[in-house]
DNA sequence: GGGTAATTATACAGATCTGTGAACGTCAAG
DNA sequence: CTTGACGTTCACAGATCTGTATAATTACCC
């Protein structure tokens, strides 16, 4: 019985399972739609492990938020590292990439969009998009320094979060097309 | 027992009802955190009455984005109809109108985030947000001929978008500030 | 091999979900 | 004054939801 902060390296191969199903299953068909019963079928494993490991669903939702910013935060400064001025884009890349392999858009304006804003999620997914505008904000301070990093990283945030929003809706082309607006916003 | 089309002015008094109160009940918690039961009981109306005007609950979440769809349309053309070029501003006009009395963004945004693409509500989500891209696109071939109309509404689209998606999470704020992006772009 | 943590099996509680059946009012229009 | 549409009452079916109790069992570490 561990459940409190669901750090995902001090998983058991289970729980680390649990998360790994209930993550794709949250996010392809929606939180409400996928109940703990699935869940743990899905997983291979009985109930009372899924509870015992994070304690309730809530918890487990929390902890597919976190693992999922987390995860993504890194593939963002594995790929900055190897990028070159304008360094923007990569954000613009990262979501692409995502974009490749994925349906139905943003995980967490999915989220957003079906929880309340008192859920103990909420919070963590408000902090994953300030993150998110926040290093925009900085890349373009580095970058660019001359042009008005506060303005033009909520420019470039409102576009990729367009077209991220809207990627299972109107197809994944929106991204690279959004990327193409940023690159002359840059210019 | 009509619940065929759900033509709004076709609406029984009681039906109206149901479908202003279930509105208010799935934008605000969401679709599937609303059971009939409770649209009933805040209708003041027996779950019976529900089921014979609607059918389903699947028909009445169409309802109630047909339904929405109609009168932001309407809305938008009256605006446009007192409008001066560049007239795609109205349309972050009309978003900004909602987003005073709104506080969880737009209301298809997080219906699509929740329904799966094969629920009948879908294509609804896609025709409005495609219409909408669309008469963008039409307001600024018809103000800018010179530009390139398909790339500016899209670019614009995005930043409408995203500033909207973003309603609940980040403020309101956002959508202003995209109208003043839009404003300069299309100067 | 013994002790400890993780997991299983199984059953259940209690709530809530969508949807239906059947009989009974009410009221306006023909 | 009958017909028909609208709505009510109320019970219920059957599924699914989150979460728990208890006891037995496996896996791992020292």
């Amino acid at each position: 019985m561990q459940h409190e902060v669901a750090n995902i390296h001090r998983l058991t191969p289970r729980a680390r399972r649990i998360l790994e199903v209930s993550s794709e299953l949250f996010y392809d068909r929606g939180i409400h739609a996928v109940g703990v019963d699935t869940i743990a079928a899905e997983s291979g494993v009985t109930k009372r492990t899924l509870y015992n490991n994070f304690g309730s669903k809530d918890a487990l939702v929390a902890a597919y938020l976190t693992n999922r910013h987390a995860t993504w935060w890194q593939s963002l400064e594995e790929r900055l590292a190897a990028a070159e001025p304008p360094r923007a884009l990569a954000l613009f890349d990262v979501y692409a990439e995502d974009a490749r392999t994925t349906t139905r858009g943003c995980a967490f304006l999915n989220a957003a969009a079906e929880l309340s804003t008192e859920h103990p999620a909420y919070a963590i997914i408000r902090n994953h998009k300030q993150a998110v505008e926040d290093r925009l904000r900085g890349l373009i301070a580095e970058d660019q320094p001359a042009a008005d990093p506060r303005r033009l990283a909520r420019h470039l945030f409102l576009l990729l979060e367009g077209a991220f929003a809207h990627q299972g809706i109107h197809g994944k082309g929106l991204l690279t097309e959004a990327r193409e607006f940023a690159r002359k916003l840059l210019a």
